[in-house]
RNA sequence: UGGGGCAUGGUGCAAUGGCAGCACAGCGGACUUUGAAUCCGUUGAUCCAGGUUCGAAUCCUGGUGCCCCGGCCA
């Protein structure tokens, strides 16, 4: 078997380019992801992304990266290098092919002169409000612009004048000549360009018109020689605006495909809310690994790998959908199963003191970091002693019915140590378990007794003297409702906000070996879950990730 | 009758006139030095009403429901 990422994927759009591929309309694909650079990359966009070079790579086909930089009031150039390091993340590569839209700003320009000259174009003096009004509703037609009829010398005279700042912003628009009568409201003389006095991220002063999105979008997509460009459903209205620039100018003509995109339960997708959360401090930064963000997710733990096989496995369609977030958790932990180091760390201690152990006895135990593969998996010591740390989880002074742990006069087993019988418990004064005796059976050492008595608790546990200190960041759903716009009257999302998404333990217990861990570095943490090293992580002050708990079937009965 | 789009188990996606299937979730069991994983079994769906057809999720007609569109945003 290759391990090549994706076996053979149909949906509607490889339906469309097979028909393309068949009647000649195209000989091949080339698709592009088109991020515009105000915001950071969250699983929607992987969606997209995994679309579009996946879809290419299975036609033997490229990709371009091209940012969409025709708004410089929301642009920057910290969200370019952002997204480029995360679609590099997920494992695409865009080769020599990075584009800007910016870089057609000249070539949009003349192909405005050659409408204009046309006749398909027209320089307008409406305000914005007049505009508006102008455009008509839903149901009702538009006017033409008392502008409409200008000469092509006076359009062309006053649009070059735009573009040499002779104007204020918002004073005129190029307009394309239409229909005002269009049932779709986009085709109702749409604005081309609009006079914005504004620095851009790339091309500085040189220009002081920017084109607006349908205008520069299609032509760009041309310009690349694009032959499927895919969007999602909201621009399924603009298509034939798309198809209407290209027509005019007679230029390669790609063709827009429509999608449905990503929704998750729990989860805000949207960029401006994401922004909402980073400035108003709900969130640690674009990068909290609470936040759907890409770079959130790497920090939290996620692999590339989970998230290609999570867009492999929701699929693609046109319908309005609300993908379960347990589909995604469940992909996650299937990768990180495959690929995570098995070691011990008690989230929460409960000290234990063995008392028929040596004083000051101390072993290590080679323990094999994939104990389903014991012959070939690696090792490393574990050291043991008299007093080991429990997860207080694991012990109930009076058990509950099925409860196979730790329990008064109850065995159990220290995973790849001993058996161990509880005989004390000892309470501070008010009452809390602050310690626990037990005694070992040395027989059953390596944790398995010659007798072969069966012992249902299995524990993990770390020698107390060994024992290294760690903080944890527990994380939970950054929104208490399934559907973040379930909002009661008069709210708004921010109303759903879990307080307790993150929960920070700081005595944690961890065996010495994870000293060595490496930032972002995936173990599982038995019977915990999966966790990684946060880039907070230092030596002496070590900080680990869950990046998720384990299923916990106990846990579901308990309840 | 503004225009555009979408309806298949709880969720997401298949089936392109021929036995409605896959994944997740759920439920039951086996196994277990992780109450994980793994394995086995299992509940559960074609928006409605007509029509065409030997046969309809699929084609036709008429309904119903949901989503998107009135930025000089993308």
């Amino acid at each position: 078997m290759s391990d090549e990422t994706s076996a053979t994927l149909s949906n509607f759009i490889t339906d469309i380019i097979d028909e393309h591929l068949e009647n000649g309309r195209f000989d091949h694909v080339h698709t592009r992801f088109p991020p515009e650079p105000n915001g950071y990359l969250h699983i929607g966009h992987a969606k997209s992304i995994c679309l579009n070079f996946g879809t290419a790579q299975q036609y033997g086909g490229l990709t371009n990266l091209r940012f969409d930089d025709t708004n410089p009031t929301k642009e920057e150039v910290e969200y370019v290098e952002s997204i480029k390091a995360d679609v590099k993340w997920l494992g695409f590569d865009w080769d020599d092919r990075l584009y800007f839209a910016s870089d057609y700003f000249g070539v949009l320009y003349e192909y405005a002169i050659q409408l204009i000259k046309q006749g398909n174009a027209f320089v307008c003096d409406l305000s914005a409000e007049e505009l508006r009004q102008y455009r008509g509703t839903l149901t009702e037609p538009g006017k033409n612009s008392p502008y409409r009829d200008r000469s092509v010398e006076e359009n062309l005279d006053l649009f070059k004048r735009m573009k040499a700042g002779e104007f204020a912003d918002g004073s005129r628009t190029l307009r394309a000549k239409i229909d005002m009568s269009s049932p779709n409201l986009n085709m109702r003389d749409p604005v081309m360009y609009r006079i914005l006095h504004e620095e851009h991220h790339r091309t500085g002063d040189e220009w002081c018109i920017y084109p607006m999105y349908d205008y520069a979008h299609c032509v760009s997509d041309s310009q690349e020689h694009i032959t499927h460009s895919i969007c999602t459903l909201e621009f399924e209205d603009h298509r034939p605006l798309y198809d209407w620039y290209l027509d005019q100018l007679g230029i390669f003509h790609s063709q827009q495909i429509e999608f449905a995109r990503l929704n998750l339960t729990y989860t805000v997708m949207s960029k401006r809310k994401l922004l909402q959360l980073v400035k108003e401090g709900t969130v640690s930064g674009w990068d909290d690994p609470r936040m759907p963000t890409l770079s959130g997710m790497r920090r939290r733990g996620y692999t590339p790998e989970a998230i290609r096989t999570f867009a492999e496995t929701i699929g693609v369609s046109k319908a309005n959908s609300v993908v379960d977030v347990e589909l995604l958790e469940h992909v996650l932990r299937d990768d990180l199963n495959n690929r995570a180091r098995r070691v011990m760390a008690v989230v929460e201690p409960l000290k234990v003191i063995i008392d028929n152990y040596p004083e000051n006895g101390e072993e290590f135990f080679d323990v094999a970091y994939f104990p389903y593969d014991r012959e070939n998996s690696p090792t490393r010591p574990v050291p043991f002693s008299k007093e080991i740390y429990i997860e207080r989880s694991d012990f109930m002074e009076e058990p509950v019915k099925k409860f196979y742990r730790l329990a008064p006069g109850q065995e159990v087993r220290l995973m790849n140590a001993y058996y161990i019988t509880c005989t004390g418990v000892v309470k501070d004064a008010d009452g809390e378990v602050v310690e626990l005796h037990c005694t070992y059976d040395p027989e059953s050492k390596g944790g398995m007794s010659p007798d072969g008595r069966k012992v249902r608790g299995t524990m993990h546990w770390v020698s107390a003297r060994h024992a290294l200190d760690a903080e944890l960041r527990l994380y939970d759903y950054l929104l208490t409702k399934a559907d973040p716009y379930d909002i009661p009257e008069g709210g708004d999302f921010t109303d759903n906000i879990n307080p307790d998404s993150l929960q920070v333990l700081t005595g944690a217990k961890l065996e010495p070996s994870l000293k060595d861990a490496k930032v972002l570095e995936p173990f599982q943490f038995m019977r915990q879950g999966f966790f990684c090293a946060d880039y907070d992580s230092k030596e002496g002050a070590l900080v680990f990730n869950r990046t998720i708990s384990l299923v916990d079937t106990w846990a579901k009965m308990q309840k």
